[in-house]
RNA sequence: GUGGGCGUAGCUCAAUGGCAGAGCACUGGACUGUGGCUCCAGUGGUUGCGGGUUCAAUCCCCGUCGCCCACCCCA
């Protein structure tokens, strides 16, 4: 074997495939309903974009980035996450001055350069939606009901949507100072990891697995005592409306997204049937990043869905469905192979999935090879049915088998195989 | 970046310091022009790569590359 695909970055190929288009194909419908219109976005952006986004300090930024300079010296990145050049792209086009708010979606491959494990890869794909100009939580819920339609249209089920709010400009800061006030004194007692994070990320100590941590944390200050009046109010409405729709969510105050841009409501959809990473989608509001851009003030909500994650849940659920061909056609001889090359274009042209037998080859294995690939019919063309201007058909499910003159054939196809192909 | 596990046929995996195997898949035959089931045969390997120990290494040792899982972090 002379080469690979580089470390973490896989090939997709049937029969998987046809789940990631499955994911699409509802995504798209579900995204039509609550008016998400599709925009295409390069994978490629200065690197300035990520870096005053995501924040400086973060992993993504810090080690993470495939980042090179162009010929003329210029500092490119690929693309670690969607909203970034999202929000560039609704600041570039001045979309602020069009009826608000915006709402878009967006697919294609993020670049990480990360260790690869169990759903986690340094091209993966995601599906990403951002809603521009609404500061009200009700678009909040929206989002959120979007989401859970969206993964019940595909047929997951046993997903878990977790809620929190980390505040805004305002509330965050006293947040955080309380939580550093909190953690000060005892700092020595933590693992090694909070203690980079007391300096790093103080909000992401309440979510370390070491089990002496867990207990340290005890009687941290939490998120919810700390919030402004009108974050509480967001927060509190948005619930009760995930309530009016009857969706389950669990309340997680530890629930810290690792972008330096969210602000408000934080979310994410996980699963118990993953690995370690176990969020299939998350996202949150970033109300300040708009104008961050050079924008006007726009508040907005956005998240991603992890497609490979998606992908894994899905493979168990959807076990053997994919396309195969509806007509397989055997022909003996060059003669009939040269009608039945004939036939196939017909047949194509009214809809079907016609696979003709393209190098000569026994009847007895052009037949297996049409059972193999899962035809549903068999066309037999050989010297007495050229004779005859008739040809052989077997419905290879129930093994029924029959001679038709070949500008009947139509009669044969409607009584053993569905019209078209999906 | 850190830690652990694993690299043998297209795939899933055996094996022993002494001729490298099975199942599945693929091709053909039994059945001159009829698939699936069965039976038979065939194709397919520098045992990831490089070095070392040894009369002899797929096996033991060192290095290297790759994959997997976990930490970190995140979709």
């Amino acid at each position: 074997m002379a080469y690979n695909a580089l470390k973490g970055i896989q090939d997709i190929l049937p029969p998987d495939i046809h789940i990631w288009q499955k994911i699409e194909s509802v995504a798209r419908e579900v995204f039509q309903r609550y008016g998400f219109q599709e925009i295409r976005i390069p994978i490629i952006e200065s690197t300035d974009i990520f870096i005053r986004s995501i924040g400086e300090t973060t992993d993504i930024v810090e080690k993470e980035m495939y980042t090179f300079p162009d010929k003329a010296g210029r500092s490119i990145t690929m693309r670690p996450e969607g909203t970034a050049p999202a929000v560039r792209c609704y600041v570039e086009h001045h979309l602020y001055n069009l009826p608000s708010p915006q709402k878009f979606f967006y697919s294609g491959p993020m670049f990480r350069y990360e260790r690869p494990q169990k759903g986690r890869f340094r091209q993966f794909y995601q599906i990403g939606v951002e809603a521009f100009g609404v500061s009200q939580p009700s678009i909040d819920a929206e989002v959120i009901a979007m989401l859970k339609n969206l993964l019940e249209g595909i047929g997951l089920k046993e997903v878990n949507f977790e809620l929190n709010s980390i505040g805004c400009e305002k509330c965050r800061p006293d947040y955080k100072n309380a939580l550093l006030k909190f953690f000060e004194n005892r700092l020595s007692d933590f693992c090694p990891d909070c203690q980079r994070r007391y300096n790093t990320n103080p909000l992401r100590i309440l979510d370390c697995k070491v089990e002496r941590c867990i207990e340290l944390r005890k009687g941290a200050p939490a998120v919810a005592e700390h919030l402004c009046g009108n974050c509480r109010e967001h927060f509190n409405e948005l619930v009760s409306r995930l309530d009016l729709m009857k969706i389950s969510y669990t309340l997680n105050p530890n629930l810290v997204r690792g972008l330096d841009y969210y602000t408000r409501t934080t979310f994410e959809v996980t699963s118990e049937h993953l690995g370690a990473q176990k969020a299939v989608a998350a996202g949150g509001r970033y109300d300040r990043l708009v104008e961050e851009f050079g924008g006007p003030s726009t508040p907005a909500i956005g998240f991603a869905i992890g497609m490979e994650r998606i992908a894994t849940l899905l493979k168990e659920i959807w076990s053997d469905e994919h396309p195969s061909p509806k007509i397989f056609i055997a022909t003996l001889g060059k003669e009939a192979e040269i009608e039945g090359f004939r036939i196939a274009e017909d047949l194509r042209a009214k809809g079907f999935w016609v696979e003709p037998n393209y190098a000569g080859a026994s009847l007895k294995s052009q037949l297996r090879k049409a059972d193999r690939i899962g035809a549903e019919l068999a066309l037999i063309i050989g010297e007495n049915e050229l004779k005859a201007g008739k040809i052989q058909w077997k419905n290879l499910k129930k093994g029924e088998q029959g001679e038709v003159e070949i500008k009947d054939i139509q009669a044969i196809l409607t009584d053993n195989i569905q019209p078209s192909n999906p």
